[in-house]
DNA sequence: ATATACATCCTTTTT
DNA sequence: GGATGTATAT
């Protein structure tokens, strides 16, 4: 072994033995099936630096792609730490960003210019919505957001417009279809491309320059992916253009190119696979990393096949499993291996650890979802109290509706959590609307952010006249930047007219701070502000427009926040100026100000909420969906709301999609090391009044053997008394609970609450602090006050009980009031 | 043009 | 429960 070699091969070192195998795999198709907790990323890195330290290829020969931003920065970082120096020249990217990147230089071939926009989802909505109202489509039936998910579906699965009018069956697709069309005219009237044409446009770029898609092909020797099973038609196709022979000849528009198309036929043609001969080999160094048990974005078009068909796809592909887990016990693992197995579409895998058997997976029946959320507190803090740090404990949830009943309990419990989702910092609409200035700025076609920014904040200007102006550009193909030069041409009112003049003033001072000299509407500028920098420039903005006064006038509390957020989007601003600065220290001299808000466009435009997903740094609980909790691991973790129509959700139920909801299971399952707790509540209040819940048929999936229940109810929800129909209507307020050893009926009611639902002392916690000793109940005691779970007061009075409506109102309390009932 | 009051609708969401 | 959109009034 030479010196070279004996270098890479410290980078074997502390791996298992089909880590090592996927490391030095030779070149060509690689798989590795990585489950859960197996240490993917560290095959990732470990190979990345292996194939620069072995010398097969150049550090910026390499490809890496992920999904998220925070996944790129991390296999970057630990790039650099196990080659130990920089790792500039590496791509690491997400899908998005390299196909962003392509696209700046080459735009003009497609007919944009370099400068323009990325439409986020809310944009490409709002676009959506003005193309079927101008169809005049009934937004009523067709939403703007069905509709535009349908556009998404069609673009991920590389469905041209005619391709999409051509598939239209009924008169809803070719709604659908038609406003696709529109909407896809559209964007690049406004020199825009929204997400899903980052992957089809460069994948188009590909397709009819064969050499740009040569010269990328040359430029990457190893193209490496992760989370394969994620990816969609697109970003398969854009893979393969980019590894593999030229796939393409041809997929035309009316051909059968519609590759994995279930809607379009056959179930098994893949017209983008079928590897051509006469053509240019293509290096076919590619490795991608996954876990098709983890494949939980079908919704967003991810297709599963792209990693269950591997081999089909890629003959001669070498295929790894990765099955000892670093993270979890053998408890948790079985209960995860056992639920997996229920799925037929899956490559069949094993999962295991060394780390001993651990505690079993704990499922508890809850009365109601305030009982439920109360358990998971107490759980909480007994954790806590064995020295768990809160900021290594997870509330998991397959909707966020059910944040709220958690969210509850641990205030009144005076935990610290943090709850992840919701409303993304860029996506506030203080934020855009401060970045929708910026990038008209930029673009003065994008009449997206025009329409947004032109009456806000107030200033007169309404519906109506924004519609005027809208339709006078799309008519004459101006820009609103020139509408606004004229607004009396576009058909405004006299008020309106004026109005439209103040703001044309403030643009107009605007683009002077931006580009220098005043210029004659349109085209950028020639020399611009020499040493503006973003940071002044968003300040400059929310001056000049009087965003920022509008604000500091009000009386809304709210507003206070939103200010906040805007300093914050400053600093954010700062920062990227100094980092400009930073890097651009050799030669390229001061960076004038619009390519400097280019960059900055670019990269907000691509950037969701980064690195706030995480464990919470300390003593703070995280609550999230079990969506963004993929990738994520916890010591403890708990999985609320196993029901029927909640998880597996309805709509999942309905459209038969419960191997995709079996999978996100999988995934909350496998986040935790060594506590897991499932839950599931008898009755819940979604919206409006609460109702009964069926335990989830997850539940009956987990083996038994690697399950703690409290009782066999817990599993069945069914009442341990069986028999008759019962407790499901509506009742007085007087209950009454039997009494006496002798059951009224066969089988019939016990005398103690266990049957009630409230097993254990901790279903009886009082939750109001000022309170009397709260009253816990264990079997055979005699209860005289309990305190139920939302803090109501239930008096037992003799066989009688009576219930007390206090402020929280009554619908509450009836949960509980039923299982009373039910005994009488 | 805008403020307010009522109705309506609810998955998940890496970019 | 709450955010969003439409209808109505000012």
């Amino acid at each position: 072994m030479n010196s070279v070699d004996a270098y890479a091969a410290e980078l074997l070192e502390g791996l298992n033995e089909p880590q090592r195998h996927a490391v030095q795999h030779p070149g060509g198709p690689l798989l590795v099936i990585a489950g859960a907790g197996s240490g993917k990323t560290r095959v990732l890195t470990h190979r990345v630096a292996y194939l620069v330290r072995s010398g097969q290829c150049g550090l910026g020969e390499i490809l890496a792609v992920t999904f998220t931003n925070k996944a790129a920065a991390e296999l970057r970082h630990r790039v650099g730490d196990l080659l130990g120096r920089s790792t500039r020249g590496l791509w690491v990217a997400t899908f998005h960003s390299a196909c962003a990147r392509i696209l700046r230089v080459e735009a003009e071939k497609l007919g944009y210019t370099r400068q323009f926009t990325i439409y986020d989802s809310d944009d490409s909505k709002r676009l959506v919505k003005r193309c079927l109202e101008a169809e005049g489509a009934d937004t009523k039936r067709f939403t703007p957001n069905a509709v535009r998910n349908q556009i998404s579906d069609h673009k991920n699965r590389l469905r041209s417009v005619e391709q999409a009018q051509d598939l239209a069956a009924g008169h809803y697709d070719r709604t659908v279809a038609d406003a696709y069309a529109a909407y896809q005219k559209q964007l690049v009237a406004n020199n825009a491309m929204d997400f899903d044409d980052l992957m089809g446009r460069t994948v188009d770029l590909f397709e009819r320059y064969p050499d740009v898609r040569e010269r990328y092909r040359r430029a990457f020797k190893h193209v490496l992916v992760d989370e394969y099973q994620d990816t969609n038609p697109a970003q398969y196709r854009f893979l393969q253009l980019l590894c593999m022979d030229d796939p393409m000849h041809q997929a035309g528009p009316s051909g059968g190119g519609t590759g994995r198309d279930a809607k379009g036929g056959g179930e098994d043609t893949n017209a983008l696979t079928a590897p051509l001969a006469g053509e240019e080999p293509g290096h076919r160094n590619l490795m991608v990393v996954g876990d098709d048990a983890q494949s939980i974005y079908g919704f967003r078009s991810a297709d599963i096949r792209n990693i269950l068909d591997f081999e089909d796809d890629f003959p001669d592909a070498e295929v790894i499993k990765l099955e000892q887990n670093y993270r979890s016990t053998q408890h948790i693992l079985d209960a995860a291996n056992g639920l997996i197995g229920h799925n037929s579409n899956q490559r069949p895998k094993h999962l295991f650890t060394e780390e001993g058997e651990g505690d079993e997976v704990r499922v508890r029946a809850m009365q109601d979802d305030h009982a439920e959320a109360r358990w998971v507190v107490s759980e909480v803090e007994r954790l806590a109290g064995e020295g768990v740090p809160l900021g290594e404990m997870a509330v998991l949830y397959r909707t966020n509706a059910l944040s709220r009943a958690i969210e509850t309990s641990l205030t009144q419990a005076e935990l610290d959590y943090q709850v992840i989702g919701g409303v993304r910092f860029f996506d506030r609409a203080e934020v855009k609307d401060a970045l929708s200035y910026l990038q008209w700025l930029h673009n003065p076609a994008n009449t997206v952010a025009f329409a947004r920014v032109v009456n806000r904040p107030r200033r007169g200007i309404g519906d109506t006249s924004v519609g005027r102006m809208l339709n006078h550009a799309a008519s004459t193909g101006v820009t609103p930047l020139e509408v606004i030069a004229d607004p009396a041409a576009a058909g405004l009112k006299t008020a309106a007219v004026k109005a439209v003049g103040a703001f044309a003033e403030q643009i107009a001072e605007l683009r002077e701070t931006l580009f220098g000299a005043p210029d004659e509407a349109g085209v950028g500028g020639t020399a611009s502000g020499s040493d503006l920098r973003v940071a002044d420039l968003v300040e400059d903005v929310l001056r000049v427009t009087g965003y920022r006064s509008e604000l500091e006038r009000s009386e809304d509390p709210q507003d206070e926040g939103r200010l906040e957020n805007l300093d914050q989007l400053h600093a954010y601003a700062e920062e990227f100026d100094a980092e400009g600065t930073a890097g651009a220290g050799e030669g390229t001299g001061s960076e004038d100000a619009f390519h400097a808000l280019d960059r900055f466009l670019q990269q907000t435009a691509l950037l969701s909420d980064a690195d706030s997903k995480a464990n919470g740094p300390e003593g703070q609980v995280t609550l999230m969906t079990l969506h963004n909790a993929k990738g994520l691991e916890y010591d403890a973790v708990f999985l609320v709301g196993l029901e029927d129509g909640i998880f597996p959700h309805s709509r999942a139920i309905d459209s038969g999609e419960l191997e995709e909801e079996r999978r996100l299971a999988y995934v909350g399952i496998t986040r935790a090391r060594r506590h897991l707790a499932i839950t599931w509540a008898r009755r819940r209040a979604m919206y409006g009044p609460p109702q009964s819940q069926v335990p989830s048929r997850f539940l009956r999936e987990l083996p038994h053997e690697a399950l703690d229940e409290t009782s066999p109810e817990a599993m069945s929800g069914q009442p341990s008394f069986g028999g008759s129909e019962r407790g499901r209507r509506d009742f007085s307020q007087i209950g009454r609970i039997g009494r006496g050893s002798s059951p009224s009926r066969p089988g019939g009611p016990p005398r103690d609450l266990s049957s009630l639902g409230l097993k254990r002392g901790s279903d009886l916690v009082s939750s109001k602090a000022d309170a009397p000793p709260a009253p816990t109940w264990q079997p055979g005691q005699r209860v005289r006050h309990v305190k139920f779970d939302t803090g109501e007061v239930v008096r037992m009075d003799g066989d009688v009980v009576v219930v007390h409506f206090d402020d929280v109102g009554e619908k509450r309390l009836i949960a509980g009031f039923a299982r009373l009932e039910a005994l009488g």
